[in-house]
DNA sequence: ATATAAAAAGACATGTATGTCTTTATATAA
DNA sequence: TTATATAAAGACATACATGTCTTTTTATAT
């Protein structure tokens, strides 16, 4: 569903995010480790999210990856729409060029709900809930 | 969700079942010409399904390709089974290596039933229930 | 100032999905 | 039996996702 590249990214913010609240800024060389990822390729996810301004970092002795303390609350959607490309929500499952309830394909009626049910994960679970549950030890980040 | 090859190939086989209602068999050119589908693509995934004889296909002259009348119903599943790689119903949506209800994921408790709402969508859903919505005029095969 | 630790950047490598072109095999029609 | 229409097959091309390696930039510590 997610792309691996979104997949690292999530974990990757996630981790940041717990390690913030414990006063640290994680660099990409532990934050893959930690989270079972590539290591370059990590750095580049990361370089992208930094970009995109979904993260901050400082570069130097001493810097790493974190959030702003302002920052609202992240939804995987945002990390999705950063990543790959949002026209995955409103993409036809058959196929076609354009297909709503008013036009629809023959998978529209049934596909349709589906879809929305991913939109609704993805609008409504954030970094923050995800490592909520890690804390609370109700799920874990990473399984090698 | 799905990929363009699988798309190709339902609707191709859509296309296939409807005309071979009529009593026609219809080949590759006039199947990507009809789904709008690229021509020797759409002849290769047909190759493909062929082979995985999820479809019959004739050579030669008055050749095309055809369900044999004894055939049950097909799937959407078992179409993706053979092209794809049926691991995605049972993926972690989060990248884990294992991941389940007693060792979620942070996501899995989301997660989980929008898989299995598409899983049940692709389970439920047939070449023969589509052609149906098509024949009855409440959807199109396709849009360009 | 200099050394060090870190992100950023760029070049390159690999794999997979998607797509095209050409040739071969085969069934039917004439 | 020859021509024709068709699927099958193989080689090649392209785009994108994924991943690695090396160099550059920049902040901090000494």
């Amino acid at each position: 569903m997610l792309s691996k590249t979104t997949e690292y990214a999530i974990r990757a913010l996630v981790y940041v995010y717990i390690q913030n609240q414990n006063g640290r800024r994680p660099g990409y060389k532990e934050i893959s480790k930690e989270i079972d990822s590539p290591e370059q390729f990590t750095a580049k996810v990361l370089q992208n999210l930094a970009r995109a301004a979904l993260v901050s970092s400082m570069k130097g002795r001493g810097g790493g990856f974190f959030f702003e303390d302002s920052l609202a609350e992240l939804s995987l959607y945002e990390i999705i729409r950063v990543i790959e490309d949002e026209k995955f929500f409103s993409k036809c499952g058959f196929g076609l060029k354009s297909c709503d309830c008013k036009n629809p394909c023959p998978l529209h009626n049934d596909y349709h709900p589906v879809r929305e049910g991913f939109y609704n994960l993805v609008k409504n679970t954030t970094i923050q809930s995800l490592a909520n549950k890690i804390n609370e030890h109700k799920a874990v980040l990473a399984r090698l």
